[in-house]
DNA sequence: CACCAGGAATGTA
DNA sequence: TACATTCATGGT
């Protein structure tokens, strides 16, 4: 006879982010000086690793363009120049001023935040070159909204852990927002701390062998 | 040399 | 709706 334990989806997600956060511990997520510098960066590190983007950052700090209201006003090909080491520059360049511009066109990120968290998102999306996981990445880390961010990694961590059928990002986010409390600190945490586990562990191992969720 | 990195837009069926 | 392609630098 088996000895059947049976969890709920909310106590293997918790155990989950136990495992992670003991193994890792706080992660101090976004690495970033200021609200601007956040969106700036949710927009340059899209499909880019996080090194490459700081030399981009590092730039723009130099070039005393790190203020949104700096993009808005910046040469545009000053710009691409700037942001040439986080990649796909010609596209960031345009992407990095429509973010901008809405949201000094809105007034900033304080007159934004006047605006629930659905309506945000919603109007975060309709920018050109914000996507799902970019404005939750805004509306978590900038906003400090309870929303979950689904990245790559994520989609991983679900899929060989099983721990759900659909894999679409709604699916996902799903999962972990209607089983999970409403915590900013709570989600600002287990995303940073599921992205240091792909970092360290899972590059690109099928088994993550060594993986502190090896035994799940 | 190939492959990947904290995606999104666009086009096709 | 579900895939495929494109964008581009720097590390491994």
């Amino acid at each position: 006879m088996f000895l059947v334990i049976k969890f709920t989806m909310r106590e293997l997600l918790l155990e989950i982010f136990n495992i992670l956060y003991k193994e890792f511990g706080k992660q101090h997520w976004w690495p970033a000086e200021t609200k601007d510098e956040i969106v700036i960066g949710a927009v340059l590190t899209q499909n880019t690793a996080w090194s490459n983007v700081e030399r981009a950052i590092s730039n723009l700090k130099k070039a005393g363009v790190i203020r949104l209201k700096d993009i808005v006003c910046v040469d545009e090909s000053l710009l691409k120049e700037l942001i040439k080491p986080a990649g796909f520059f010609n596209q960031k360049a345009l992407y990095l001023k429509s973010i901008a511009s809405f949201i000094e066109g809105h007034g900033g990120l304080s007159s934004l935040s006047k605006q629930d968290t659905h309506k945000l998102r919603s109007m975060l999306l309709s920018v050109k070159g914000v996507g799902k996981e970019t404005a939750d990445s805004i509306l978590l880390y900038a906003f400090e909204r309870p929303v979950f961010v689904v990245d790559a990694y994520t989609k991983r961590l679900v899929s060989r852990h099983r721990l759900s059928e659909d894999l679409s990002y709604d699916g996902i986010q799903r999962l972990f927002m209607e089983n999970l409390p409403l915590d900013v600190g709570l989600f600002n945490e287990y995303h940073a701390l599921i992205v240091k586990l792909a970092k360290v562990y899972c590059k690109k191992k099928p088994l993550c062998s060594g993986c502190p969720l090896e035994r799940l």
